[in-house]
DNA sequence: CTCTATACAGACTTAATCCTCTTAATACTC
DNA sequence: GAGTATTAAGAGGATTAAGTCTGTATAGAG
């Protein structure tokens, strides 16, 4: 569904709107790795991604790290998803027959086309301010276990 | 979403089913991977899961190949797709965190396991005899274009 | 019985994804 | 200005998915 880049930066990014709700200081991609167990080097790279489509803010040096160049409530989980794995997976066919679409649909198309439209009404309408609110709410020491220790 | 070889596999379905409502042969992975343009050996791979989930029965030898063993009205794209790519993609967290359930939901897990569960049910509906059948009414050249012109 | 057309099995190759490492560049601290 | 903590950039390695090849077994046809 969503490749691992995707699933890391989304976590990454849930991190980084908790931290930056408690203090409004970069947040240090180095940190940030220990805590959600994701290699720093490959942590790195997906958030530059999302740096370089514009979402986060880089600081180098001493007190450097990223954070958000918007306030969390204007910033959604498609945001993320599309920096990363782009928008094929709202548009690609099941089946992957190449001309595939309303005016020639598969077997599949329109029953597909809905669920896919489905999936990206729900990343749109996932906030960060929201998401990142709900782990707190959940106390999801299970998944994110170092999140809660610091 | 699907790895290709369940898509492939979806697709030869379809062409079996289609090929056992005109007669009613074993039809042969060679002519199959010609008309569906499927490497030969990938495609027998693929089917041989459908075989060996008992969904195919196969025959070796002239006038061999493969045949459903149920009624198309029996069958539907959900069996093809877990046989070949399990459950994984019925049951998965969409952040990939481990304990992540019903108990100890994700920040997005009960849309998600709502989608997921849509999922499902859409190919659960989805038999061979209807999809196939669809196929023909909707004349499908542009993706499978040496089907129609044997 | 032999020949041929087919499925079966598994090793191998290629391509894509995932992850690591090394070397910059930069900003803060003293 | 030197030292250090950080991100940036890109090469390279490891793992998995995708695809190919070679050979074997088997069923039917003549």
């Amino acid at each position: 569904m969503l490749s691992k880049a995707c699933t890391y930066g989304i976590l990454a990014s849930l991190y980084i709107a908790r931290e930056s709700r408690k203090r409004d200081n970069y947040v240090p991609i180095g940190q940030m790795s220990e805590k959600l167990n994701i290699s720093f080097h490959f942590l790195t790279k997906i958030l530059q991604q999302l740096t370089s489509a514009g979402l986060l803010a880089s600081m180098k040096g001493p007190k450097g790290g990223v954070r958000f160049k918007k306030p969390l409530h204007e910033i959604t989980l498609l945001d993320i998803v599309i920096a990363i794995d782009g928008m094929e997976l709202f548009q690609e066919c099941l089946l992957g027959l190449p001309g595939c679409g309303d005016e020639e649909p598969c077997a599949v198309h329109n029953e597909w086309s809905k669920l896919r439209e489905e999936t990206y009404v729900l990343f749109k309408g996932k906030t960060l301010a929201e998401t990142s609110a709900k782990i707190e709410d959940l106390n999801l020491r299970f998944a994110l276990p170092k999140i809660m220790t610091d």
